[in-house]
DNA sequence: GGCCCTCTTTAGGGCCTT
């Protein structure tokens, strides 16, 4: 019997749906059943009330040049509706250009909106969900090199707050002695490809959200590394990133820590602020959940050390995927 | 690749991520 080489874990549900999720989990991915990888050890403690939902993130704006939006918000909506109604039925590739950009900047100024509203009333910040995490990958340029290790950690803690797993990039790996993952390690039948993984990443996602509320994913070095590697699996595989999510990057938030305290030269790789602050070393460096780990109590130290409280952190240093696809443009556009 | 800093902005080098 073959493992997965994965841990998934949810908590908070009652045991009477651990069954309907694990049924949901082998239904939603025939072809992992087939190579016999829904077995064994995956591990799964709970439920909630979304099921297995990653196709409801799909996007489908190669076919049809719609947008979906989540959760509950009319405005956008009607946003989208109006914006569509101006738009001829026929389309040339010019006004099909501006459609799309009109559609993400109404989706980035509901990001906007969202940030703001948190700004102007704390107790918005309530309803976040702050979750740490890492990727391993191939190499470092995300247009050809592939995710082969995620992890995530939900920073409330209790059970089964960490989702971490292995990902098949059907590919060579040329930098294990980076991170000690080799290809024959991950290129294999019973380890889930990141197509495989994105609804169960989403499931998790959504299981540790409040209700109503949203969630900031948060990585060292964010901006430029970890979350545009991301949104490039995601569109690889055609899903879109919950509108309801934010990125947070604690880079330029340890550059400022070093400057305010007068150590502009200080290094702030994730190494360095790990023994800047002396934190004992936690599993193998450059492997994803040790890195959350340890991310997770740096982000406690500099949060103290800057005396940020979370709204004028999400405020400050958090951005949307769209914000990348703007920033992009406008220097394209220089 | 993007951000930050300086010997700067008409630029270049270093850092950060794997």
């Amino acid at each position: 019997m073959r493992k997965v080489a994965m841990c998934f874990s949810l908590f908070q549900f009652p045991r009477c749906r651990i069954q309907t999720l694990a049924n949901s989990w082998q239904e939603a991915f025939p072809k992992l059943r087939g190579r016999g990888i829904y077995t064994s050890t995956f591990q799964v403690l709970g439920s909630n009330n979304h099921g297995l939902e990653g196709g409801h993130y799909r996007r489908s704006c190669k076919k049809t040049i719609t947008t979906k939006t989540e959760g509950n918000n009319k405005s956008s909506q009607s946003n989208k509706t109006s914006i569509k109604s101006q738009i001829s039925a026929k389309s040339t590739g010019a006004n099909l250009n501006i459609y799309n950009n009109r559609i993400i900047e109404a989706e980035r100024t509901q990001v906007l909106d969202l940030r703001q509203k948190i700004s102007e009333n704390k107790e918005l910040a309530k309803l976040v969900t702050f979750i740490v995490f890492d990727i391993e990958t191939t190499g470092v340029r995300r247009k050809i090199d592939r995710i082969i290790e995620i992890a995530f950690q939900d920073l409330a803690g209790g059970r089964n707050s960490t989702f971490q797993a292995l990902v098949n990039p059907e590919c060579n790996i040329g930098n294990s002695e980076i991170h000690g993952i080799s290809t024959a390690m991950v290129n294999r039948a019973d380890v889930p490809r990141m197509e495989d993984l994105i609804p169960l990443l989403l499931q998790y996602i959504k299981s540790r959200q409040k209700p109503d509320g949203f969630v900031v994913l948060i990585a060292h070095n964010a901006r430029t590394f970890d979350v545009p590697f991301l949104c490039e699996e995601f569109s690889r595989y055609s899903y879109k990133i919950p509108q309801d999510w934010l990125f947070l990057d604690t880079l330029p938030m340890a550059r400022e820590m070093m400057k305010s305290q007068g150590l502009k030269e200080q290094k702030v790789n994730l190494q360095a602020l790990r023994s800047y602050f002396e934190i004992p070393v936690l599993g193998s460096a450059h492997r994803a959940l040790a890195d959350v780990q340890t991310l997770a109590l740096v982000l406690q130290k500099m949060t103290f050390n800057l005396k940020l409280p979370l709204p004028d952190l999400i405020e400050k240093y958090s951005f949307s995927d769209l914000d990348l696809v703007k920033t992009k443009k406008e220097r394209n556009s220089r």
